[in-house]
DNA sequence: GATACCAGTATCCAACAGGATACCGGGTAA
DNA sequence: TTACCCGGTATCCTGTTGGATACTGGTATC
């Protein structure tokens, strides 16, 4: 049952469209800002936009309500006035924690990699 | 020095360069179907090319490209003639393996938990 | 009454990924 | 010498993503 290779190819042609999810519901420019602002407690939209800077409230608007299909937060309406509206990060959002350390963990290792071993003109994310 | 947190906010704010270049690395309609195809060793360029079906050269090449930058792929000419021109996987691009399982994992856990809880019409990458 | 804040929406637009199609130069086989 | 395989390139086109800007309707504040 158990194999040398940690990936074995047909379970990994089987499971393309798992990956394309995982990734799908991660990339984007807006996605992972958004949940680290929201991972030390709820916010109200426009103080969202003002820790993500320069997003758009369209924009801001979009991802929400797919990470809200995606059950990552809850929208919460209060019956204040004016109305205010608050988003949370759902325990299950917790549940992309260990992806989330992996992806970081070999984004470190790979700038690293391409940092050492020549100078190769790609592109990073940022400064290494 | 140790959290109960899995993924702490300050890390996650500093490494969201790291995350961004793993995602890019990895997203793309085409990085992750190249990688299985390769996974059972070197192929040539119109041995990709049928193997990964329907990607047209253009895109082939520029992925390759892409992927030879990051070291994931090498690109070996033999002097045959007419010359043919060898992709292979390169050791390096094991260091993957983990990150691609976790993302398989996390996936598959995604469409049971929209496919349970509730039927959410989140349109995934394929049948549940 | 004027102004400002909130939670968004509407409209228009630019950039880029990816696709369709055609083509190229070198070689080889009929 | 015609026709085809190989490893790509070149050109043009579309669809999606994200951005700029303005606006709305409701409430409070001055």
């Amino acid at each position: 049952m158990t194999k040398q290779k940690p990936v074995e190819h047909s379970e990994c042609k089987q499971s393309l469209a798992a990956i394309k999810d995982a990734l799908e519901t991660l990339s984007g420019k807006w996605k992972l800002p958004i949940i680290v602002a929201l991972k030390d407690g709820p916010k109200r939209f426009k103080e969202l936009q003002r820790t993500v800077e320069t997003i758009t409230p369209k924009i801001l608007s979009k991802e929400l309500k797919d990470m809200e299909l995606n059950e990552f937060v809850t929208r919460q309406v209060y019956d204040t006035s004016p109305v205010s509206v608050e988003y949370e990060l759902t325990k299950y959002s917790d549940s992309l924690d260990k992806v989330i350390r992996e992806l970081r963990e070999w984004g470190m290792l790979h700038r690293k990699h391409l940092a050492e071993s020549c100078r190769k003109k790609k592109k990073l994310a940022g400064p290494v």
